[in-house]
DNA sequence: TCGTTTATAAAGGTCTGACCATAATATAAG
DNA sequence: CTTATATTATGGTCAGACCTTTATAAACGA
């Protein structure tokens, strides 16, 4: 007989953080509010403080939360909270659960519609956003700092314009996982020539995007992310990369 | 001036995550493999109970263990865990963060990469695990039963013929989520009208991957998604996310 | 001998209460 | 009024106890 998985109980912890969410939800809290102190919690809730701290860390990996000292405990603001998510990613690829070709190809596909969208949606506040990074990387070029930082703050414009906070959460997961695992210590963000040609391209997206040439857009992108592609690919670290993706 | 963000200190559960993640990873401990008991973990992290715990809770968040009493802490198979996602998906929805269109603009964009390449890639195996959903269905639909986990073991079919364990999760957290928070309780899914119709899209949507005519799948995956939007939006609660939409 | 029932023990789950570290706040000093 | 100091409330951590569940072993009975 096939076995079914044997299904779990859920832990005391779970309920607390779905009474505290529900709080939030039914209370209509805003960002910043805050919530009862955890002794507060523990009374009100009538279970003890460890419980009530697993279920406050559930909601802070969710990112629904903030928990700091003194600070108490607040509603987080949405959208910038991709981190465990990128490291689950980060553990995933290393555990070779999923392999470089895999991320690279889902970002690709995700980065094209957002770049669509954001050629479509675009407005004069994405566009001045976008502008600003450009220029801060046009700056650390002529004085041959790094320009890691500001590309994905550059990226990250892109994602606020196409106005979909869903794939722009999947979006900036996948920038942030490529930005800290592949890119860090590459060459190519080192070398002025690479870098050059990034500085150029991220200019001819933004142009894109301002004159809402949704296909120009596309394609720029595309190109771009296949230098990151090759860049990567031509690494020492590159060759089991693509051995892995031969299988 | 301008405040920069307070940064948050690292917590010692932090800490203890990131530790035994890597020492699975070290050890290339493979899914079911065991992990030393909380005690045993006290004593070689050197630190309290609660701060293990509370570490292991971050990892069986983020679906990289697995932690149930006498099992013991045990290595999580992947792909299978998007509940935690789906759960902050759907905070964010019910505080109107992000709204019905966004996500269902974001599933459309997704589903239709994924069954581009499970067109691509389908194999036998792949096609018959739908096959096997299929069949489900039109059994139950005969007794006049539901169809819903059915529908959604279709599309997870499809979801891994694609081939992509990014694209994967990312599509499965969408699909969750319209499965417990739009449809479930929704006119569409009752009558047996709108059923049929599903039906009848699902086999054209499987005939299309086995032909690996991805053109034609993408066109009914899209017709199948507007199905589920019209479904929606003619119902009472819809009139506010049409409203949602419109600011 | 084999199956069933009953103990045992070990794992995570929960609770209690203490103390620590820190930063916001109140208070006192200049 | 500003600056230094003390207070205090907050989350962070610890220690140890007991609870609940269940895999396993032991005892029992057919």
């Amino acid at each position: 007989m096939a076995k079914l998985p044997r299904l779990k109980k859920e832990n005391l912890y779970e309920k607390v953080a779905e009474e505290i969410r529900d709080f939030i939800i039914n209370n209509e809290l805003k960002p910043g509010d805050r919530l009862p102190t955890e002794r507060e919690l523990v009374e009100q809730l009538g279970v003890s403080r460890s419980s009530v701290r697993e279920g406050l860390r559930k909601l802070e990996i969710l990112g629904i939360l903030e928990v700091r000292p003194k600070e108490g405990i607040t509603v987080k603001s949405q959208d910038i909270d991709v981190q465990p998510m990128v490291e689950k990613f980060t553990y995933r690829y290393k555990t070779n659960d999923v392999s470089f070709f895999e991320l690279l190809e889902a970002r690709e596909a995700i980065e094209e519609i957002i770049v669509k969208l954001a050629a479509q949606r675009a407005n004069e506040e994405d566009l001045a956003e976008m502008r600003r990074w450009l220029n801060k990387m046009e700056e650390k070029f002529e004085r041959g700092e790094y320009l890691a930082s500001e590309d994905l703050k550059f990226h990250q414009a892109i994602l606020a314009a196409s106005k979909n906070a869903v794939l722009m959460e999947f979006g900036a997961i996948l920038e942030e996982f490529f930005q800290e695992t592949i890119l860090a210590g590459s060459k190519a963000s080192r070398e002025q020539g690479p870098r050059r040609r990034t500085l150029e391209e991220h200019k001819e997206l933004y142009e894109s995007i301002k004159n809402k040439d949704a296909k120009r857009a596309i394609r720029v992108m595309r190109k771009h992310l296949e230098a990151i592609r090759d860049a990567v690919f031509q690494e020492d670290n590159g060759e089991d990369k693509v051995a892995e993706i031969e299988k």
